[in-house]
DNA sequence: GGGATTGTTTAAAC
DNA sequence: CGTTTAAACAATCC
């Protein structure tokens, strides 16, 4: 499931490739239309084609294609991958879209469960005022966090995975993140001790920087480049190890169900 | 065949 | 009434 890391680790792997490039055409495979998100094939080609891609950038999990006229986003939802070159096991049914560039180059949508989707921007607002800070950036500090917490009768969980509080986290590592900080995540945001939100800040950030410093991780089915796999799976503390023993404590991880979302934690460190 | 999966949108409940 | 939660939706695999 790509996140934040891995959407990253895609824009670092293909924007060398892709910068530079003129678009001619974005087609739907298999005739696909809903790929395009409120606009239609024709509409969205109108805007794009001849567009200079001038870079490749990441806003939450949205991968933007900056053009010399706006953006094109491209959210890989759950299955979502893109492809320089198909390998004969990809099949032709589980294409959702071929970007065709002037140079006779290609870019491949593969997206077998097609949540994916395909954007057009004439600017960030767009995005900016749907999604919260980047979890990254400058704008996410250690007052901010807890002042959105304070302010929050939310659980927690549930909270983090709303983008618009936070941009870029998803289940693998709100998981992950509240283990680190021995938070539940049924815990009521506004009753987490500032020790707490401190440590959470802290560790949501560093897990986020080494995920992307791993490629990200390949849980079910993220995969990029040339098929090649993130190495953070491995590192995973509780995410994906039910009944496994805890690291820290060596009880047994257990999964609940946090807002209708499946969620690991350790019943001994992440009182409520 | 039911459940799991994402995030947006819409409806319901508190 | 505003805030929070649940459900529906897209499609596929196991």
């Amino acid at each position: 499931m790509p996140e934040l890391p891995e959407v990253e680790t895609v824009v670092r792997f293909i924007k060398p490739l892709l910068v530079g490039k003129v678009i001619s055409g974005v087609v739907p495979a298999n005739n696909y239309q809903r790929v395009f998100s409120g606009l239609e094939e024709t509409q969205f080609n109108h805007r794009v084609q001849d567009a200079y891609i001038r870079d490749v950038l990441r806003r939450g999990k949205y991968l933007l294609l900056q053009l010399d006229r706006g953006y094109i986003g491209i959210h890989l939802r759950m299955t979502g991958r893109l492809l320089v070159k198909l390998s004969p096991e990809d099949k032709e049914r589980h294409l959702t879209a071929v970007f065709y560039f002037t140079d006779g180059s290609k870019l491949y949508f593969k997206d077998y469960r097609k949540f994916g989707r395909i954007y057009f921007y004439p600017s960030l607002d767009e995005l900016n005022q749907k999604l919260g800070p980047e979890p990254l950036g400058d704008d996410f500090t250690m007052t901010w966090l807890q002042q959105g917490l304070a302010a929050s009768h939310r659980q927690i969980k549930p909270l983090l995975l709303d983008q618009k509080f936070i941009a870029g986290l998803g289940n693998i590592y709100v998981d992950e993140a509240l283990w680190q900080a021995r938070i539940h995540p049924e815990q009521t945001a506004d009753s987490i001790p500032a020790g707490k939100s401190t440590r959470l800040h802290q560790v949501i950030r560093t897990i986020l920087a080494t995920a992307i410093e791993n490629s990200g991780t390949t849980f079910i089915n993220f995969r990029f480049g040339e098929d090649s796999s993130g190495r953070f799976a491995s590192k995973l503390q509780v995410f994906g190890r039910t009944d496994e023993p805890c690291p820290r404590c060596g009880n047994a991880i257990i999964k609940i169900k946090v807002g209708q979302r499946g969620t690991h934690l350790c019943p001994a460190c992440q009182k409520p």
